[in-house]
DNA sequence: CAAATAAAAGACAATTTTATCTTAAATGTT
DNA sequence: AACATTTAAGATAAAATTGTCTTTTATTTG
C-alpha cells in the first residue's frame, strides 16, 4: 500500500535480524520466515538484496546465517532498506503520477502532497532497525499475528 | 507508490472531469484520457467505478460524457476516490503488511506509520475536486507534462 | 579431503495489476 | 424507424509483482 511486499518483509527481517543480533544469535532464512511468517523463498530473495546493500550481513556455511554488527544497528535507518528494494520513487514521485514530481509544473496535489512525503521520509530516515528491535525486546511490538 | 495508477488515473480524471464541468461542458472518456495522458480503455474502467460510486455522473449518447454537479464539487473528496478505487487498506492495513493495523498487537513501526497515515487520512478527507480543479483554471497545477 | 550446512544465483510459475479489444445498451438526431 | 454517438460490460492480453524450485558456491566440521 505504501510499501511493496517486499518491502514489508524486508523491514520485518531487518528488524528480527537486529533483534537476534542484539543477543549475539545469527539467524537462517528458515528462522526469519518462521519468525516474521513470510514465504521463505522469496524472503531469502530479499535477505540477499539487503546484504547486497550492505545492510545486514551474511555467512555462508554450517553455522552461518544473517547478523547485523551492533555498531551498525543505530546508522541503519528505515529509508535504506527503503530505497534498496522499493528504489527512491517514494522521495521523489508525483502523488497523482506524473513523470516526476515537479515544482515547477507541480500536479494539483503537489503541496499537499509534499507535506505528506517529507513527514514519511523523516520518519524513515530517523528511525534506526536498532529502536524498533528493542520495543520488540520488550514485549511491547509484534513482528507476526 | 502511494496510490495504485488507477487510482492516479482516477483523481486526475475526476479533477480534468470536475473543472470541465465547471464551465458547464461534460466530456467523454477521449478527451479525458488525453488531457490527462492515459490509457483511454484503462481509463474508460476508471471513470466507471468513479461512476458507479456517483463520485461523477455519466450521460450516454451523442453529446454524452460524464460531468459532475457544481453542487457536489466541495463535498466531493479525494478519499471517496481512493477508497472507490484502492479500498480502505490504506486507511486500515498495517504499515510492515500484518493482517490489520491493530493498537492492541502493534508492529514496531505503529505509532510512527499511524502518525503519517493519520496525516494522510486528513488531508484526503480535506481535500475537495473542486479545490484542486481551481489551481488548475487558473493555470497553477498541471494533470499532465 | 569428504560430507553437511547454509546462502547466492538463476530459471520458472502464479497472481495481481495494468491495459486493450469487442460487443451491448442507451440516447439523441435525422 | 434508422443511424450515429457515447458509455457499460465482459473477455483477453501484457506486464509487473510475488512466490517457488533447482543448482551452484562458500564454509565449517569430522
Ligand atoms: S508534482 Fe505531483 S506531487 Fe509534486
Ligand atoms: S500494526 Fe503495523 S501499523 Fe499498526
Amino acid at each position: 500500500m505504501m510499501f511493496s511486499k517486499a518491502c514489508e518483509y524486508g523491514i520485518r527481517a531487518a528488524v528480527y535480524v537486529t533483534l537476534q543480533s542484539l543477543e549475539g544469535r545469527r539467524v537462517g532464512v528458515n528462522e526469519i520466515s518462521e519468525e516474521i511468517d513470510s514465504p521463505i523463498a522469496f524472503t531469502a530473495k530479499i535477505l540477499q538484496q539487503l546484504t547486497r546493500n550492505n545492510i545486514i550481513h551474511s555467512v555462508k556455511g554450517p553455522n552461518g546465517g544473517f547478523e547485523i554488527d551492533p555498531e551498525d544497528m543505530n546508522s541503519a535507518k528505515l529509508s535504506m532498506i527503503v530505497k534498496a528494494i522499493d528504489g527512491d520513487k517514494i522521495y521523489t514521485g508525483c502523488g497523482l503520477g506524473l513523470k516526476e514530481c515537479n515544482a515547477q509544473k507541480p500536479c494539483p496535489l503537489h503541496d499537499k502532497f509534499l507535506d505528506i512525503r517529507n513527514n514519511l521520509s523523516t520518519m524513515l530516515t530517523s528511525t534506526s532497525l536498532y529502536e524498533l528491535a528493542t520495543g520488540l525486546e520488550v514485549g511491547l511490538t509484534y513482528l507476526k499475528r
